[in-house]
DNA sequence: ACTATTAAGTATGAGTCTCGAACTAATGTC
DNA sequence: GACATTAGTTCGAGACTCATACTTAATAGT
């Protein structure tokens, strides 16, 4: 029988806790001496010394020229190392593949992207990146998979993948024998996105994050506190269908009042009057480019922007986010669509103490679910579940 | 400055959260040999035994008859006394104040509602509670007030009450000083009305739920694995005002499309033209009362439980909550609301394979909010935050 | 140049904790 | 009545954190 009430088990286990406190510390602080480690985590200035030896040892960091300056004896900073610990993040979605190597230190090694959504373009991809940029030293310690599908809360099953036809035991199988030794995790892309937001990108810094993407269908994200909002069945976070009164349009799903409907890229195409081209993104710098000198585009645009703010709004009743980052074909119209968006959010929101979330564009744009991917998969690290210095 | 990435300090911290541990488990097991404890929490058989002697040596658990008819030595089952530690949970809300006093083992020792919503009536009741049930033994461990604002993350300061004019320092002062040594929390109504359904009430069981109450105004709590989900400010689940859009109706809030104008207790009232009475819960009744002969009024609820349903289908995609749990005058109305409310939430959901989440009336009534208050307050205790062994 | 001062980092030894193995205890089974 | 079986305790080993005292390396002042 698994443990159900997660006791710290042994001495070594509270060891494994507070080594993931320090990297904590130093993923969030940057380098930092043994005593600022110290003051941000509550050990004592000893267990630190002891803590960073053992990492150090493991080559997980490494120490940095002393800043002088002040009084006193110098510190000597202590910073994570990129060569030795490193994860994969992958992305499969409907018309491209990506795969990123993220390292220990939080630096992106290596990010790229195909077009074409196939689990063998994927594979290619992923060999390719771990055999360019993934050295001998180096070890993976973490692979996640990012899907367009509702992956339940085991983080390896896929439930629902309407628009992929994929084996998906088939395709972890081909894909974990990249990593040996290791078994690959899948996530939901939005989530993985809005990880990947929260951590590395506009919402950088925020504990409480909302992530949106705009893309033929519409995927959410939810961040609390740092970590992922799963929801029962892993499947928080599927917006695209959720009921908005304001739209009566009829949705692929076959029922009425969908956002999707109202804001998919097929209801903006629609307001703008302008065809659908290879990808949503081609499709939307052909329309940011034709606002530019066409009104009538810029008022379809502000139509679908009051959509997105009244959705936002509701969902920023429920969660009280701190920053709402919006991503996919939203992104790449930038203020065409959120600044409507901002408006209808500052009109709707429930009082007058509630602080406005602040509404940003997307930074990383195509590469975020992989990114996040890649970063969900240092989770075990970072909270001591996994011992690197074993 | 605060230690921010909690390292679990010394090794009396590890065993700190070790019997916190076996305290989560015998809360959810019930009395459970020491052999059991250590299988469910992972701990040692050794470890688990010195844990138990020392709660018991606290007074916190007591060891029973012993239940034979197995093969072997049988096992003494141990399970938590409820005796000596008390929580005391308070609620003002604007007709009425409730005090519950909640032992160690879970069991309601005293819970008391009185008509009247002051600072004085509370206060009042809380000492006429305090002093009819704990005993001169007792140690109260804490106490929470829930109430009808928007309250900060920071459990203190109540940013937003419109419906009630308290001085909240006075009040929290006064409170304080029922239990000496002791600082009072606050917390939202809905969110402990949540916490209360989920640990004790119509979602028991569920680690993942949704509460959403029905009066004047609208509330909700959200429970994600068994804790609140609070958002940047503390102010998540303010549903009342979400845009939605199948109604135009002008909302006290002077906007259009809120949830609580189609579904609050006016708009209610307003669909079966009946007039309000005294309180929302004998308004209720009246309404429940009337349905049963006239058929214009089963219409009416009809037509606000389709209402209740596209709303809790919206936070039920952004959510995937397992049961949801509907209070207020929604639980007094029964199916009457649900069931319709039940029918479109199984139309309006995502997908196929998405489960449809259990609906449910409130079986907590008037009491959920202070027990659920109470409740919090054991939350330092069964996270071995908080000492009972010192 | 030399000393005082300041602060960082390191050794040391005490105190706590968990764990596995061995042991004792209490019951049913044959 | 011997044996098997399971529960619980004892005990010694090992691991960890911590406070204190100490060492080290820099600046500030004279």
């Amino acid at each position: 029988m698994q443990p159900q009430f997660r006791a710290r088990v042994g001495t070594e286990g509270l060891r494994r806790t507070n080594t993931g406190a320090v990297l904590r510390a130093l993923r969030r602080l940057g380098p930092s001496t043994r005593v600022e480690l110290a003051r941000h985590t509550g050990l004592a200035k000893a267990t630190v010394g002891v803590i960073v030896a053992d990492l150090e040892a493991a080559r997980a960091v490494a120490e940095e020229g002393s800043r002088p300056g002040v009084r006193g004896r110098p510190g000597r900073p202590v910073a994570l190392r990129g060569d030795r610990f490193v994860t994969l993040g992958l992305e499969l979605n409907v018309d491209y593949v990506s795969a990123v190597v993220l390292d220990l230190s939080g630096r992106v090694v290596s990010s790229t992207s195909r077009p074409g959504g196939t689990g063998d373009a994927l594979h290619d991809l992923a060999r390719t990146a771990l055999a360019e940029h993934v050295g001998p030293e180096s070890i993976v310690v973490g692979t996640t998979l990012a899907v367009p599908a509702l992956v339940r809360g085991d983080n390896h099953t896929v439930a629902w993948a309407p628009n992929l036809r994929v084996d998906w035991t088939d395709l972890a199988a081909t894909l974990g024998e990249l990593v040996p030794g290791l078994e690959i995790e899948v996530s939901n892309d939005a989530n993985c996105a809005a990880y990947a937001e929260a951590h590395h990108g506009a919402a950088r810094g925020a504990g409480h994050a909302l992530y949106v993407t705009g893309t033929v269908g519409i995927g959410a994200g939810i961040v609390q506190d740092g970590e992922l909002v799963r929801g029962g069945a892993g499947f928080a976070g599927e917006v695209g269908h959720m009921p908005m009164g304001d739209s009566t349009a009829l949705c692929g799903c076959g029922r009425r009042g969908c956002w999707e409907a109202a804001i998919g890229l097929h209801a903006m195409l629609a307001a703008v009057g302008m065809p659908e081209l290879d990808t949503p993104l081609l499709t939307a710098e052909s329309v940011a480019e034709r606002a530019r000198t066409d009104a009538s585009v810029r008022a379809g645009l502000e139509r679908v922007g009051v959509d997105v703010g009244l959705g936002i709004a509701m969902l920023s009743s429920v969660l009280d986010p701190e920053v709402i980052v919006l991503g996919g074909y939203f992104a790449a119209l930038g203020d065409l669509v959120l600044e409507p968006a901002r408006r209808t959010l500052d009109e709707r929101l429930a009082s007058d103490v509630q602080v406005r979330p602040d509404v940003r564009p997307s930074t990383l744009g195509i590469q975020a679910a992989a990114l996040g991917a890649a970063e969900q998969s240092f989770g075990p690290v970072l909270t001591g579940e996994l011992d690197l210095t074993a």
